[in-house]
DNA sequence: ATAAGGTTTAACCAAATGGTTAACAAATGT
DNA sequence: ACATTTGTTAACCATTTGGTTAAACCTTAT
């Protein structure tokens, strides 16, 4: 009984618990509530995912799947550091804005389960720093940017970026902006975020 | 039966629970858990704080209680810019490195319950941006530092000290960092990330 | 047509979980 | 001394939850 209609019963699945995952964590999912969502009967999720546990991790290897190109657009490409800084920063800004739920999800999770991150390493294509680590001496070296300490700076770049997607309830709540002002508070950082890295680095 | 001794059974219990809560989150904690930690009956924690809901307000409240008093060396002194960031920046990652866990649980559960920070809210002492904001346009207007959004600036200084805490195991993996060294990547953040902040403000 | 294989369902199950009860013990006020 | 209040425990309970089973249902190859 190949489905060849629009969406195969796996699929179903799998873009129900993406859902409930991701809205309510690991601990907070419920299979009845992802079957139902999926509108197939409970014993089909351990049909074809065995577990809670398996189910899961499929969900997140998609999650994080999804991650990981985005920092590459700042960790592989051949351009300036500046250049990495404005493209990441609008694309990371602009892809979030699209998946909400995605930044806390996986940081949620891998605070939850400390050797998760393991099995992810062993991927290949698991981010690496290194050309960007040489990148920023180089330039330092050339005297474009200020010296600073590469992962210091990524890790600046990341958090700045980041941030207002896990920290959401909190600027809503500190600067009393409602669901309209936020959105317009996260537009806006697609350009001053990188303004704001780059006068710092820069050398003038 | 007071207990004199150098614990009341009720504070054993939030000493417990804030342990557990913080390390599992709501849904991820078991009441048996807190229990045992506690070293009671679990009737216990009924008898004193009713049910689950009620004592996982009582440790969220007290922990976001820690966090106020943090937020207040930057909002509500009357220092110059450079110094509020300075000093919260120091203060700040000294405290949480202390309490490591402190600023994932309440980032979490405040993803997880909307209106949890509403309750919140009310409270006196709920931390209020308009002083930090009238020094920034002061200074912008005295030419001390650049012009900048004063919620873009906040968050940024936001954003950048609570970072190192909310994604460890992201800082781990991506730069192979062991707990040592992480630690010192913290420890460093300590007066770098001031100087990251200013370096991008001030007027030269 | 029908046997064989994968797919789907309703009903079921054991364990875990938050919460309750009733009896007991320790303080405290009178 | 003793009655009353407060604190504590073991046993119990109802519900929820992840997971299983056995039968039914399609689809397809022969």
């Amino acid at each position: 009984m190949k489905k060849t209609k629009d969406e195969t019963t796996e699929e179903q699945i799998l873009e129900a618990a993406k859902s409930v995952f991701q809205s309510k964590g690991m601990d907070g999912a419920r299979m009845q509530e992802i079957a139902d969502k999926a509108n197939i009967n409970k014993a089909m999720l351990h049909y074809y995912y065995r577990n809670k546990e398996l189910l899961f991790e499929a969900v997140f290897k998609q999650a994080f799947s999804l991650l990981a190109p985005q920092l590459n657009t700042i960790l592989n490409d051949d351009s300036s550091v500046e250049d990495k800084i404005r493209h990441f920063t609008l694309n990371y800004t602009t892809f979030m804005m699209k998946h909400p739920y995605l930044p806390n999800f996986i940081i949620q999770e891998l605070n939850r389960n400390e050797n998760f991150i393991l099995k992810l390493k062993q991927n290949t294509g698991f981010p690496n720093l290194e050309k960007f680590k040489a990148k920023v001496k180089d330039e330092i070296n050339q005297g474009i940017i200020k010296p600073i300490d590469a992962d210091q700076l990524f890790f600046n770049i990341l958090a700045l970026n980041i941030f207002p997607f896990l920290g959401k309830p909190l600027i809503k709540a500190f600067s009393d902006k409602d669901e309209k002002s936020y959105k317009e508070f996260v537009e806006s950082r697609k350009t001053e975020v990188a303004n704001f890295i780059i006068n710092s680095i820069k050398c003038k």
